[in-house]
DNA sequence: ATATTAAAGGATATTTTTGTCCTTTATAAA
DNA sequence: TTTATAAAGGACAAAAATATCCTTTAATAT
């Protein structure tokens, strides 16, 4: 559904957005800890997060990456769609050139549908949202 | 969403489903043509499929690839586990080795019914329905 | 029987994704 | 101002997915 790097893309920004304190910051070890991921790769991919500007950094002792916009207003799909691109929001599910209704695939009706069910998900989850069960201990982000 | 390889599958399958009198044959060059599939991969997930049960061969002259089950009673959820496996219909959205109501992650509850919205599509999408459809001309297999 | 056809199978190549390592740059504390 | 810290960046490595090539096997037609 999501490549490796989306998941832990999402992951990590679950966790940071999860971290008490709006603006508190916290490194490429605590993250990769916390959400089970390689160290290095976690690195690009925080990187890629910050240049989408979803996410800061700060160089230096006391460092780290930490979220700058109300967490309540950014959504899931902006993470999914500044990592993974918009294939998974628009592409053929069977792999036609363009998904269209003029030109549709076998599945393009009912694919459609679940598309948009994913694509609604996605675009109406807050981090916030996804964050507080993290904070309630209703869901976990490791395991 | 699928893999390459499996979108070449259920593609195959519905080719296949879809030519004229229940058990005619066509080959490998056909199906990849009819599909726009790279030939020699094509013949490696032919192979699969009919080991998985789902398409049957034969060698030589006028041989080639066929269905013997009733096309009515072949589901596309039965292709897609067959090539890319379960992990589409049971995975965790966010990489957690093991989707669960007890332990999970934080999209669990709102990727569930998307995730079931998908399965349930595919569980009750029939190779004839979509192949009917190929036949009309109401749908595509390529470009 | 022999030749031809077409799938099966094995080995290998290419590309993409995932992952690591090391150096450089920016920031802050001492 | 020096040192420590932590992210940024570049080069490289490993693994997985995608793709090709060539030989072998089975079936048919001549
Ligand atoms: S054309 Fe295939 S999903 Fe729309
Ligand atoms: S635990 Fe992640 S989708 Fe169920």
């Amino acid at each position: 559904m999501f490549s490796k790097t989306c998941k832990y893309a999402i992951n990590a920004m679950i966790y940071v957005a999860s971290l008490p304190g709006g603006n508190e910051r916290s490194g490429l070890k605590d993250i990769s800890k916390a959400i089970n991921s390689p160290e290095a790769f976690t690195a690009k991919i925080l990187q890629q997060l910050v240049k989408s500007d979803l996410l800061h950094s700060m160089k230096g002792p006391n460092g780290g990456f930490y979220i700058h916009r109300d967490t309540h207003q950014i959504f899931l799909s902006e993470i999914v769609q500044a990592i993974d691109g918009d294939l998974i929001f628009t592409g053929c599910a069977l792999g036609l050139e363009k998904c269209s209704e003029d030109h549709p695939c076998p599945v393009h009706h009912k694919f459609k549908a679940v598309r948009d069910h994913l694509t609604g998900m996605l675009m109406t989850t807050s981090l916030k949202d996804v964050a507080d069960s993290v904070n309630v201990g209703s869901s976990f982000l490791k395991i």
